[in-house]
DNA sequence: GGCTCTCGCTTAACCGGTTAATCATAGGGG
DNA sequence: CCCCTATGATTAACCGGTTAAGCGAGAGCC
C-alpha cells in the first residue's frame, strides 16, 4: 500500500546522472545542460519524485513554514469571536501565495506558552506571528532577541521592540465619538475593552480625548469584548446615568450585547440612545437595527503581517517596524 | 544575536558521553544508568538544548504534525461561517494535548488542491484531516490509497472508503420536522443546503422522509448556507406558498436570513410561521426571536476527528471507520 | 577460576537532501 | 600541437539526529 517514496538517488540512477545534478535541476539551477535537465525532469515525472522536506530543512536550516500564535487556549478562541478567523484568512491567503505553510498554535496556558517558545526556538518554523495578545507578553521579545523573525498584530505592550501591524484605534474612535457629538449627543458613555490589551486601551483613550475636547462628562464601563459583557456593562451604564443618549462600544460583539440590554430597558436605538461599535463584523450589518461601527480591516491586517514577516525572513531591506492601517466609520442606523 | 543552537554532539561532549546515550536520555529510554541520565539532563539544561525536528524527522519518518484541509479558498473560508472556526477549535485542542502541530491548508483552487496533495504525499505531515468538503473530492481517497492516515469531517460522497466523523443529520432533521408537525404545522417548507455536500443532501432527505411519513406536501428551495441565500430562498418560498406556516432551514446562517425575510414580509415568528434552523451557533441564542435549532456538536466533531486520526497514526487497533455523533433539538422561541 | 549472560555504553551506519571542492572535457588561442 | 580556460558534471562532506550492532565489565553459576 505504502508506495516507497523515490529519493534523489533513485531519480539520479534513472536519469543516469549524479545526485548533485538532480538536486540542481530540481532547484532550478541554470548551469545544467538542457539535455540533461530534460532527462532529469522526465525521471522525476516518471517516478513521481517529491523532495523530502526534512532532509532539505536539515541542511538549508529553513522549514518553509510559519507559526501563527493565538494567545488563548484552544477552548476559548473562536468561541464567539470573529477576529481570529479573519486574521487567519488574511495570513493564510498571503502565505499560500508565498508557498509557505501555516502552523497554528494556541498559547493560553503557561504550559502551552512554554511549548510555543520551545517550538519556535527549535527552529521548526522560519518565523512567528502573534495575534493580538494580552498584557505585556515577553515571548515576542524573547524570540526577537534569539534572532527569530517576529511580527505582532496589535502594538505590543511593554518595552520590547517588536515589529507589528496595527490599526488606528485612536483615530477611528475619535472619528466615531466626534460623529456622536456632532449629532448633538451630550451624554456619551463608553463600554471599553480589556485594559490589558492595546485595542482596549487605545480605544478608551480615543473616547476620553474626544470627550475632553468637547467638554463632556465621561461614563466608562469595562467589558471583555464578549457579547455577554456588553450586556452587563450597558445595564450598569444605564444605572449610572439613565438619561445617557449615546454609547461608544469598543467592539461589535459588545455592541450587540448593548443593543439587547437597551431594548430590554425600553430604550429606542437610535432615538433614545445612539450606539457605535468597533470592528464591522459581518453580523453587524444584520443587527436590529444595523450597527453603525468603526471598520478595522482585519483580513488586511493578517495579509500585512504575513507580508512583513516574509520580508523579514528573506531579509529584504526597508522593513518598517510598524504598519498602522486606517479605520473607517461605517454609518448604518444606530447612530 | 542568533545564538548557535546546541546539538546532540555538544550535549554529549559536555556530559562526557556519546551522542547515542544523549539521544536515549532525551527520548526517555529506560536503559540508562541514573547517574548518567542525571549528567545528561544537566548538560541539556545548561546548554538549553532542543532537538532539531528536521533531523529527527529525517530518520524517524515522522513529523509530529498534522494537516487540516479546509476546502475553500482562503478568501471564502471564515467569511460568514462559524463552522470552520469551531472545527479548528476542537482539532486544535486535541492535537495540542497530543503534542502535535496543526498545519492549516486551504484547498480551494485546483492549483492549491494540487499543492495539498503534493504536500501530504511528500510526507510533510503524519496525517490529514479534511473539513466538510464539496462534491466527490478524490483527494481523500487518493491519500488513503497512498497509505496516508486520513479522516474526513462529514461522510465523503463517492465510493472511496475513507474514515470519517459526521453528525446524525437525518435523525436531527427528522426530530425537528416532527416537532413542527406535532405542533400542528401543516404547510412546512424547507430551505435546503447545497446538494453537493452531505450536510445538504442528508438534511433534505430528513425533511422529505418526515413529511412523507406525515402525508404533507413538500416545498423546497435550495440555498448555499449563507445568510444571503437564506433570505432569497425564504422570499421564494413565500411566493410559492404565501400560506406556509413553518420552515425548516438547513443552517442557522440561512435561518437568520429567513428570519429577516419573514419580518420584511410581515410574518410573525412563530405566530404565523415557525422556523427551525440547524447548527446552533452562538448567534442563534441572540436572534430576534431566539432561534429554535438542531444542535450539532461541531467542536466535538473536531475533537473526534483528531482522536481518530491520532489512533490511525499510532495504528491502534479497533479504529472505527465512521463515527456519527448525535444531534439535539434546542427549543427556543421560533418554533 | 573460567564461562556465560546481562547490562549499559559506544561505535558507526543511515535517513535524504545541499553544496563546496574537484575533475573531465571540449573549445579557443598562441 | 599544446596549454589554458570555461563549462558542466561528479565526488564527498555535511546537516543533526536515531538505532542496530558491537563491546567491555561486572554478576551469576558451576
Amino acid at each position: 500500500m505504502i508506495r516507497e517514496r523515490p529519493t534523489l538517488e533513485a531519480v539520479a540512477r534513472r536519469a543516469g546522472v549524479s545526485r548533485a545534478t538532480v538536486s540542481r535541476v530540481v532547484n532550478g539551477s541554470t548551469s545544467v545542460a538542457a539535455s540533461i535537465r530534460e532527462a532529469v525532469n522526465r525521471a522525476v515525472e516518471e517516478l513521481g519524485y517529491v523532495p523530502n522536506q526534512a532532509a532539505r530543512s536539515l541542511v538549508t536550516q529553513r522549514t518553509e513554514s510559519i507559526a501563527l500564535i493565538l494567545p488563548e487556549t484552544a477552548n476559548r478562541v473562536f468561541s464567539d469571536d470573529l477576529f481570529f478567523p479573519a486574521i487567519i484568512r488574511g495570513v493564510g491567503g498571503e502565505l499560500e501565495a508565498a508557498d509557505k505553510q501555516l502552523v497554528l498554535m494556541m498559547a493560553g496556558s503557561a504550559k502551552s506558552h512554554d511549548r510555543v517558545e520551545r517550538y519556535a526556538v527549535a527552529g521548526h518554523v522560519d518565523g512567528v506571528m502573534f495575534a493580538s495578545m494580552h498584557g505585556a507578553d515577553p515571548l515576542p521579545g524573547t524570540l526577537v532577541r534569539l534572532g527569530i523573525p517576529v511580527v505582532c498584530s496589535g502594538r505590543p505592550i511593554g518595552a520590547a521592540a517588536v515589529p507589528y501591524v496595527d490599526v488606528d484605534h485612536f483615530g477611528g474612535v475619535c472619528g466615531a465619538v466626534r460623529h456622536l457629538v456632532t449629532a448633538g449627543r451630550r451624554r456619551i458613555a463608553t463600554i471599553a475593552g480589556p485594559q490589558d490589551m492595546v485595542a482596549g486601551i487605545d480605544r478608551l483613550a480615543g473616547y476620553r480625548a474626544t470627550l475632553e475636547e468637547a467638554g463632556l462628562a465621561q461614563h466608562v464601563r469595562i467589558g471583555d469584548f464578549t457579547r455577554e459583557s456588553g450586556m452587563v456593562a450597558m445595564r450598569k451604564l444605564l444605572d449610572d446615568d439613565p438619561a445617557l443618549d449615546a454609547v461608544f462600544v469598543a467592539s461589535d460583539m459588545m455592541a450587540h450585547g448593548a443593543l439587547t440590554a437597551l431594548k430590554d430597558a425600553g430604550r429606542r436605538v437610535p432615538g433614545d440612545v445612539a450606539v457605535i461599535g468597533f470592528d464591522d463584523f459581518e453580523i453587524s450589518r444584520y443587527s436590529e437595527p444595523p450597527l453603525t461601527t468603526v471598520r478595522q480591516p482585519i483580513v488586511e491586517m493578517g495579509r500585512t503581517m504575513a507580508r512583513q514577516l516574509l520580508g523579514l525572513i528573506n531579509d529584504e531591506p526597508h522593513q518598517p517596524d510598524a504598519v498602522v492601517l486606517p479605520t473607517e466609520l461605517v454609518i448604518r442606523e444606530t447612530a
